[in-house]
DNA sequence: GTAATTCTGAACGATTTCTTAACGCAAATC
DNA sequence: GATTTGCGTTAAGAAATCGTTCAGAATTAC
């Protein structure tokens, strides 16, 4: 599965250019050469990361950055021939996570584009929220809201299931006590950990045949739970 | 509570320039001004940024590049003179997260630093942290804080845990007796290694095969332990 | 307004983890 | 060869952490 790229660029010779650099590097590559073409495009293809120049015929680029932030957190390489700084503090205040000035060296390219999808694979077990998880007899439906045993649906209350959707999205990982208490209960939570402690109490009840010897999420004693990692 | 960022540069104007813009827009700076002083300052401070220059006098700023990617995610933002490609491209894909070359506007320094600090704070809950250290049939997972041998989970306590995470950062290189308890226990512990020894010999018995004949920490007598190098 | 559900804080017991102390062994020193 | 020093090991008590129950408050549904 190659990474799908979106160039985003009105000057056909410019964007032959980088879409050739881009398959011979074994990227899928998509073109757009209008600002309304783009946003249409990475709405319905979804790609992995968008080059985009910022000078367009029919709309500013800036705007396509803004659109886009509002909803998603799509990698955007900002290519342009302003090498003015006020311009690429706007564009990388607005949300772009890199900005290079025309001309570039291909590799330079490469390499920015390489970091660019670095970062959205960093944190990404499974950072968004669609979907199922699924670990052994138990299956969080991230869609429908809800968590099931071996089939079964467990009647999960709004806090008991905001926990295990958490730990589902970070399947794996240990998420501290504070960290739940804080995703949970808000910001500003922290410091006893008591709520939590009934909370996952309850939860066992409902997901564990023995609650004291848990299949799906255990406790890393002075440190936080972890959810079984899924199959 | 403001962003926390180390500045890693050897000449002092400099360093005091990029730090006076730092302050003044509201973020705690810290300093180093070789190599090894980052690096440890890096472990012990646990800075949410790190500005690197290249070009240090004690060691390579490639080399810390590749030493804390692997462990952590730490966003690391290059500031060099030079103005080569392959160095761009060389930084990068060791890990850092942008490189700029000197001389730089202020407002631009100041957008990509934001633009990196950005990153840590999508999606990501805990704290940093990537990579996998490798020796054998030894992994310390420090993205899911859990300990491999041969592939089995070893249960460590957080103590243990600790000590051994904390080897397997500076992996080849002889920890004291003292840094690993104030690493462990808080800075005014120090003095008395009996705890130390106890937790060795437990952490020994869960990962070792043979205790008595270590296979991945070693004891270097009178001064510290020392974990096998990476492979 | 009543009933049901969910949330929260307190109490308590059980388990895990931490710490201290004592002892054994090996290497170094006298 | 005896003594000292440094480290590993074990065991047991102390401390901290966690799970569980329960009752009352808050919220929601009827």
């Amino acid at each position: 599965m190659n990474p799908k790229i979106l160039v985003v660029e009105d000057e056909r010779s410019i964007r032959n250019f980088i879409s050739t650099i881009l398959t011979a590097n074994s990227f899928d590559v998509l073109e757009a050469h209008n600002g309304q073409d783009a946003y249409s495009m990475i709405t319905s293809h979804c790609p992995d990361l968008v080059v985009l120049d910022l000078g367009l015929p029919d709309m500013d680029g800036m705007k396509i950055i803004k659109q886009v932030r509002a909803w998603s957190s799509l990698p955007i390489v900002v290519v342009s021939a302003r090498v003015h700084e006020r311009d690429k503090v706007e564009a990388l205040d607005a949300g772009a996570d890199d900005y290079m000035t025309k001309p570039f060296g291909t590799s330079e390219l490469l390499a920015r584009l390489r970091t660019a999808l670095r970062h959205t694979h960093v944190g990404v077990p499974g950072t968004e929220e669609r979907g199922v998880f699924r670990a052994g007899g138990l299956s969080v439906d991230f869609d429908k809201r809800r968590v099931l045993v071996d089939g079964e649906d467990t009647h999960l209350t709004l806090n008991e299931y905001r926990i295990v959707a958490f730990l589902g999205r970070f399947a794996g990982k240990v998420l501290t006590y504070d960290t739940i208490m804080r995703e949970v209960w808000g910001p500003s939570a922290g410091g006893n950990n008591q709520i939590l402690r009934v909370n996952m109490a309850n939860i066992r009840r409902k997901l564990e045949k023995n609650p004291a010897a848990p299949e799906y999420i255990f406790t890393e004693v002075g440190v936080g739970y972890r959810m079984r990692e899924a199959d």
